[in-house]
DNA sequence: AATCCGTGGGA
DNA sequence: TTCCCAAGGAT
């Protein structure tokens, strides 16, 4: 078989994308390697996660926490508010639970092989993998949607995933150079994400155009095949949004696991598969008439808006009141943001 | 093994 | 509007 990674290399050496955290083919070539670090840091971020989404947390995150061991020193309300609005809040999570782990069980440095990687929370087998390659360039193989992607083209492999990833990942290992192993993992998922796309690929002007099996075929546009997915079912709510009357708000922190884990939000009621009786009517309600619609991966959200305002001497049954200082909606997940942009209308108070 | 877990952009 | 999708991991 032809060498079909120094194909792939010669085309990315031009077309590499540039990224913040990257170092680009020519400086790799002269020895220099990315800051271990800044590359978790991105591959955490990326996972399931646009490039274009990931940039200005990179950015942020890097100047707040520069080095493992200063995120591992942070404070945890103050890490899960600056990752808000990325979404999988799990990885926030993971992420400071992985910086102290290196930071205790690693001597602060991050490890540089993939089993020991694999270890660490937040860490799969693509981010392991990942920082090995990109990180250490060990010759590690990535295997991400982008890889699984060009590999059943590639190949005109018509399993469909996630059943097919085993098959997909033999021949991802397959391709796997020992030569630039970093700038190899880059240079496939770069092709994935700028020339095998998921819809219309630009073929023409693929380094692997000659090889692909599915080119030959004419089954470029129906691969990979997938399981197909069960439609999203609408779930309901009431979220109460209560201002005490010197301008505090009352939230509470939601449990460590599940939806929102960790995160901020306003107190209300369960979420259920029916449409919530209507609220009774009482004087120191304000129901809203528009209510905040949010889709998750696997639910579509519709939460009734009730608010308050209430006196300084108040006590809440849950959560606890933050001040107008200590309060931002940019702390919150975006379905929590979404409610408050309703209901903050409503409450401007002087 | 199958399910859960966010978000925003594009077709 | 609706659906798909993006550098997955944990349970």
């Amino acid at each position: 078989m032809r060498d079909l990674s120094a194909e792939l290399l010669a085309w990315y050496d031009i077309h590499a994308r540039s990224m913040p955290w990257r170092v680009g083919p020519a400086d790799r070539k002269a020895g220099v390697l990315p800051d271990p670090y800044a590359v978790w840091m991105s591959e955490v971020m990326l996972q399931q996660t646009t490039v274009a989404a990931v940039r200005d947390y990179h950015r942020k995150f890097m100047g707040l926490w520069p080095t493992v061991g200063a995120l591992a020193a942070a404070d945890d309300a103050q890490v899960m508010a600056a990752w808000a609005g990325l979404g999988y809040y799990a990885r926030a999570r993971n992420l400071l639970k992985c910086a102290r782990a290196v930071v205790s069980d690693h001597g602060g440095v991050f490890p540089g092989d993939y089993e020991t990687l694999l270890t660490l929370p937040g860490v799969g087998p693509y981010t392991a993998a990942a920082i090995a390659a990109i990180a250490f360039d060990q010759p590690e193989t990535v295997v991400d949607g982008n890889v699984e992607r060009v590999m059943a083209r590639l190949y005109d492999i018509h399993v469909p995933l996630p059943g097919s990833k085993p098959l997909l990942t033999d021949r991802a290992r397959d391709l796997t150079p020992l030569a630039r192993p970093g700038d190899y993992a880059q240079a496939v998922m770069d092709l994935g994400a700028t020339i095998c796309t998921p819809r219309s690929p630009a073929c023409g002007i693929c380094p692997w155009r000659g090889p692909c099996a599915a080119r030959a075929a004419g089954t470029v546009a129906e691969l990979p095949k997938k399981i197909p997915k069960k439609k999203t079912p609408t779930r309901y709510g009431i979220a109460y949004v209560v201002r005490r009357s010197d301008g505090a708000w009352l939230l509470e922190t939601r449990p460590d696991s599940g939806l929102l884990g960790g995160m901020l939000g306003w107190p209300g009621s369960e979420w259920s598969d029916d449409p919530p009786p209507a609220p009774p009517l009482t004087a120191e309600w304000t129901a809203l008439n528009d209510e905040a619609r949010h889709t998750f991966t696997h639910f579509h959200l519709r939460l009734k808006i009730m608010t308050a305002t209430v006196p300084t001497d108040a006590k809440p049954d849950r959560g606890q009141f933050l001040s107008q200082h200590d309060f931002s909606p940019a702390a919150l997940p975006t379905a929590m943001r979404k409610v408050y942009d309703l209901a903050a209308a409503t409450l401007r108070h002087g």
